[in-house]
DNA sequence: TGACCATATAAGTGTATGATGATATGGTGT
DNA sequence: ACACCATATCATCATACACTTATATGGTCA
């Protein structure tokens, strides 16, 4: 039942599961796991500021979870699988429910092709 | 490579984030992965108050990840593996590296047969 | 170049959080 | 009952954090 992982330092792990303490922060990137999402995508999707949103994301990137990849005015997030805490990160996120219907309401709502 | 998993509700799930994402409690936990601690140990093993100890304690206890045992006048904790954050908390401290030489210490202190 | 859009940063604010010291609670043993 | 020890709670404080509004940055296209 358990398995061999690769372990992280005290530092790094509780760093990471401090950023996955917050409920937008924690949904942002289930909704990563399986999409590429630019900014734009997760203003529609949560409800607080586009700043609010630029700042989660730059936390999340700073702990190297993220990479960014700009494509035109956009820039789209997507996790690094590179990054020492993928692994965990992944585990984690095993155990929360799948956010899709989010993503599918946006596109409901016109706000998804906004961004392609 | 991933297993199937009893999903969390979202609420819950960040709220363990949340309570791991702190150094201290976050090696409490492994701790009591694999040993029954009582409050005195820990006050033993961290650098912070035992009142703070006791703070920490409770906000674990309160989310139902831990029970309690008392015996004497001591007050011993474990992991509850009753509760549905268990596993999810469980597969968490995977990655955490093993603090048993925080334990060995403690005896060599002479601080640990103080709870038996 | 300049208007426009997406994103990032800055500044400020209210609340949450982790810590401390002092005190209360409760069990043990005389 | 009393002193003693382990643990819990209370009051307080400084810092961290998530948020907002306003502004800066930087790309796109006329």
């Amino acid at each position: 039942m358990t398995m061999k992982v690769e372990e992280v330092e005290v530092e790094k792990a509780s760093a990471l599961m401090k950023l996955m303490g917050d409920r937008t922060r924690l949904l942002m990137l289930k909704l990563l796991e399986s999409n590429e999402c630019c900014v734009c995508e997760f203003v529609g999707i949560f409800k607080v500021s586009q700043s609010a949103i630029s700042q989660h994301l730059r936390k999340l990137k700073d702990l190297g979870l993220l990479k960014e990849n700009r494509r035109g005015q956009w820039v789209f997030y997507t996790l690094d699988a590179d990054s020492e805490l993928f692994e965990m990160a992944v585990q984690l996120l095993m155990f929360i429910p799948d956010q899709g219907e989010k993503i599918a309401e946006l596109e409901k709502r016109g706000l998804r092709i906004s961004c392609d």
